[in-house]
DNA sequence: ATACTTTTCGTTAACGTACACGGAACGCAA
DNA sequence: TTGCGTTCCGTGTACGTTAACGAAAAGTAT
């Protein structure tokens, strides 16, 4: 086993010293052009990486993180699971000199979410996490990020070409796809599916629709689709306007394209409805346990304390120079949850806390 | 945000130098009663835990990993998995004074797991990650470990009991159970399965045991099931025992406990056989094709390349003494693998590369 | 030639920890 | 008193890197 060639291995082969190998190495300039081609030379040879332990330990200042992503303030318990991922990943960074502030925004309020924008000085960090819910708000944000030259990681909610150095995230089409596929294989005599959309106001992200869409485009011409939108801020919902609904005709499949089944759940076990497949998606307790229960069928589950943590990571790398530049764009898998494989699916299992 | 506190904190505030300190924190000895005290009351007071950059930078010694697990000799290619888990680890610990030797046997033979523990100089490692395969052969092994004081891990195959600080493994019945509620989901009219059990020499695993004990439990009486055992080393089989066992009768679901699910859908396809309900294990490249022609319908998947790299890293907190010493068993997700959502499960995807 | 600037490079003190070494203070025996 | 052995603790160097500081050499202007 090697060992690994330090700055100091360059510095003797070279001729020079540490601090001139430092210089090239870090583009500080003020070195001889013959020198610097000598010293890059036997750095490709040796192939030099550097210890990110040691770069690490004697980092003058410290890196500060900015984390904007919702919380639950609108009644939604997902947002606590990428929370437990960068909380993960600040425990872990704890060791090098790292600084974290958290900014958190209403989901369904695009208003909170410009005024939480507003409220970030930008330019006191190094890098920043965001979770760009309304694209057109985020637009703005995301020029001084690009004009100051900070990176910055997407999760759940990507935008194209917006200067990113990574998003971490589910292809939200592809989910509904497999929701679709799922379907099918429950429902073979009646062919009724219902899909729900609830959310506060009615305000329906991108994903969601993605989620419909793929769903939509999967599930075969033989099946009956009814579309519902509810909007959960009225206290009368979802009961209401699912009542009237399921008044009308029965349906034997439900698909929920948001973390709301357990809504739905809720309403049917009252109601004592039976025998119906229930696609929803998110790990959250609440789903948990309806599943358990057999009220619901499948949840479908993106890891978003995965994605948060590797978010952090990313950036993290990317500043200490250990990453290229080049994008990273990461699909989620996409979990198929069943009450018999639930338990192993756990931050805690994850974690190996 | 608080800055760590480290070893120099803790000794201005005790009034003495950061060399008692480190005497103390490593019961090093030759400290006065009454300074050791003072210094771990302040010690536990400021929570201080050590920083870990910092101390694999001064570690003298370099802590050497031995890594024992099978590989593709018996053309398994399952094994390459677990490696590519271990090679990530053995990049990632590259930057710490970090040492690894791999073990290879062949999983399809006892005596070349003994010939290989009996070829391992134990007392030349700090840590050890051991596939115990075979366990009686590995009872031995595992007792001079234990005497040595030499922490290791299991994975895959578990040993309960044994000392060691960890596994990283599937829960193998609860795997075949849910393959039974997934092919229930699938077969409704005929109800005729096969499971088929293949190695070579027909040396089945305690896993391979309990994925077919979990599946028998859970499919149901309503249910004809048929049990075939295969000798690969034959060079007529598989082909030989499934001409014979599906001339006799026609079955629409086939259960196979391990990665060898390819060679039945290479038969099957060559037959042409259709609408058959195939489970298996394991996202080798060949499962993944015949998943993507249809001729598999299920593969569960146990992330063997997180459980080795959790293995690893659980070794090397250990030996850094992060973490206590109580066990870590941890059961890796039981994941649903369908045509749909298999893109999404590469290692590639994992490790962001 | 003198003074002054620029280019180019070496030196050094950190970061937090491990550990060898040496030295002060004390006890005890001669 | 001297000599010697303990006990207890501080100092120093090292790990690989960063970055400030300063100094030598070379160039430029008067």
């Amino acid at each position: 086993m090697k060992k690994r060639v330090s700055i100091k291995d360059i510095a003797t082969l070279a001729g020079v010293s540490i601090g001139t190998v430092d210089r090239v190495l870090h583009n500080r300039g003020e070195v001889n052009a013959e020198t610097h081609n000598r010293i890059m030379q036997i750095i490709n040879e040796l192939g030099y990486t550097p210890n990110l332990q040691a770069k690490a330990l004697s980092m003058k200042k410290s890196l500060r993180f900015a984390v904007i992503i919702p919380d639950s303030q609108d009644n939604n318990p997902y947002w606590q699971k990428p929370m437990d991922g960068i909380n993960l990943a600040i425990a872990e960074l704890s060791n090098y000199n790292t600084n974290f502030n958290i900014f958190h925004f209403d989901a369904s309020s695009e208003q909170s979410f410009i005024n939480v924008l507003a409220s970030v000085p930008a330019n006191e960090f190094d890098g920043v996490l965001l979770c760009p819910v309304f694209k057109q708000a985020a637009l703005q944000f995301i020029q001084t990020l690009n004009t100051q030259q900070i990176p910055f990681v997407f999760i759940d909610v990507n935008i194209n070409n917006a200067g990113n150095i990574g998003y971490f995230g589910q292809d939200a089409f592809q989910s509904g796809v497999i929701a679709a596929r799922l379907m099918q294989k429950d429902i073979h005599t009646s062919r009724n599916v219902l899909i729900v959309k609830q959310s506060n106001h009615k305000i329906f992200s991108n994903h969601i629709e993605q989620r419909v869409a793929g769903f939509r485009n999967s599930i075969g011409n033989d099946y009956r689709i009814t579309e519902l939108e509810i909007d959960l801020s009225d206290p009368q919902e979802p009961n209401a306007s699912l009542g009237q609904a399921l008044k009308q005709q029965q349906f034997n499949g439900i698909f929920i394209p948001n973390t709301r089944a357990f809504r739905f759940a809720d309403f049917a076990s009252a109601q004592g409805l039976k025998n119906i497949c229930v696609i929803g998606y998110d790990l959250i307790d609440e789903n948990i346990d309806h599943l358990k229960k057999g009220n619901i069928s499948y949840l479908l589950n993106q890891r978003p304390d995965e994605q948060s943590y590797k978010a952090i990571m990313l950036l993290f790398n990317y500043l200490l120079g250990q990453k290229e530049i080049k994008q990273i764009d990461n699909y989620s898998p996409i979990d198929i949850i069943i009450k018999e494989n639930v338990d192993y699916y756990s931050h805690a299992n994850w974690t190996n806390k």
